[in-house]
DNA sequence: ATTAATATTTAGGCTTAGCTAAAAAAGTTT
DNA sequence: AAACTTTTTTAGCTAAGCCTAAATATTAAT
């Protein structure tokens, strides 16, 4: 069971933390290029730091096959995870951000190193399980709840979901997300999907409106 | 009238705020020793990094003849010392950290950059006027209110004084403090000053203590 | 005013983390 | 299976920020 993490450069808990996020929903390697995408790096530059990361033992790495997150790399990336989370909830809660503000201060913010800075936060902010994106927020042993969610554009006609979520957390769409009263919590009826282009006839605020496909497949919801 | 500051890195940043540390005080240039001293690195690193300071405008330097700010360079140090005061407070009264321990952490939060964020902070905190070391905070505009205050050595005997700031702030002396319950607002009595070893008498909450002339040259006091 | 001591700068080297371009491996077509 | 395409790796370059050792200025002492 990993307990301490090591000393890491800026740049390496950012690899760590994307390796980690292009992990979840996939089990094998992740690709060099995938990882250069999300990056807005070169292939070339992540197999360097990626070797670099197997060498600390935080990957396992095979030439021309991917890495993989190792127990100790999957935790560190998990403290920083939930330093990130905690640290928009600060943000929101307690400076008065709104939603679309939080992500890349929490970027920064994230990199801070102090055990007791971040659990001292934690308390403070009263153990929040979420972050305003409706994302996890993993304890201080690395657990992380799942959450039960799905894809408002995978749901059915006729039903009715909760908005528990966004894939997508840019600016952009949280702002669009504002501008139709959908937050987190809002209640939406599933009332018709077009087959042509895949759009959503929904009732939000006991107001109907339709929404792209786009909108419905960042949008995460919970079945009622 | 300087108001943007402009991109800097965390080392940059950190030399700049040393040069503005050593600078109050003296008005003369800061020497590459004193620098490379203060940031426990090399003089000639020192040369390299006050070069590019000097490029960018922050520093005026003129070989072997040290630097001093330029405007621009002030307002930026000003911004970095802002940042890690309102960061203590924050430690110290939000997270209940004690006040050897904000330092450290105050370091790295300093170098977080969103004047969106320090203003926040500012509000939340209520518009601290001093850091929990009795320092100063500038505001936003860069103005810092000077403190009157001498350093306890300097007291005539038989006078009362105000404890009102540390100059070593190592938690090693703020522990000693702590552990003599001298406090930022504590009265103290200057009794008597032994000439030999320039240590003093002096009476805290009612009790008399000997304290040595390293103790007394670190602790501001303002006479009452 | 030389000489000696000290301070500062220059020159050259190292590491980190990025890059481009070329080589090599893997995957896809035909 | 051979040829082509894509992906990945290697090799070599760059910039920042540090270092040591050598050269040069400045300051202090005789």
């Amino acid at each position: 069971m990993p307990v301490t993490v090591q000393k890491m450069t800026y740049s390496e808990e950012n690899y760590l933390k994307v390796i980690y996020h292009l992990s979840t929903g996939t089990n094998g390697g992740i690709t060099t290029n995938a990882i250069a995408h999300e990056m807005e790096s070169k292939p070339s530059s992540v197999t360097d730091m990626v070797k670099k990361l197997a060498d600390k033992e935080l990957v396992v790495y095979k030439k021309y096959q991917g890495v993989s997150l190792t127990d100790r790399g999957r935790f560190t990336a998990l403290m920083i995870v939930r330093k990130h989370r905690l640290w928009e909830v600060f943000l929101l809660e307690k400076l008065n951000f709104s939603w679309d503000e939080v992500h890349d201060v929490a970027e920064q913010l994230e990199h801070i190193k102090s055990e007791k800075l971040i659990n001292k936060l934690e308390e403070f902010l009263d153990f929040p399980t979420k972050d305003p994106h409706g994302d996890p927020i993993p304890d201080r042993e690395g657990h992380i709840k799942k959450i039960d969610k799905k894809l408002l554009s995978e749901v059915a006609d006729g039903k009715k979901v909760m908005c528990v979520g966004v894939k997508d957390s840019s600016p952009a769409f949280l702002q669009y997300l504002d501008k139709q009263q959908i937050a987190l919590g809002s209640a939406i009826d599933v009332i018709a999907k077009e087959d042509f282009d895949m759009s959503l006839i929904i009732k939000v605020n006991d107001k109907q409106m339709t929404v792209s496909n786009k909108i419905a497949s960042n949008l995460f919801v919970k079945t009622l």
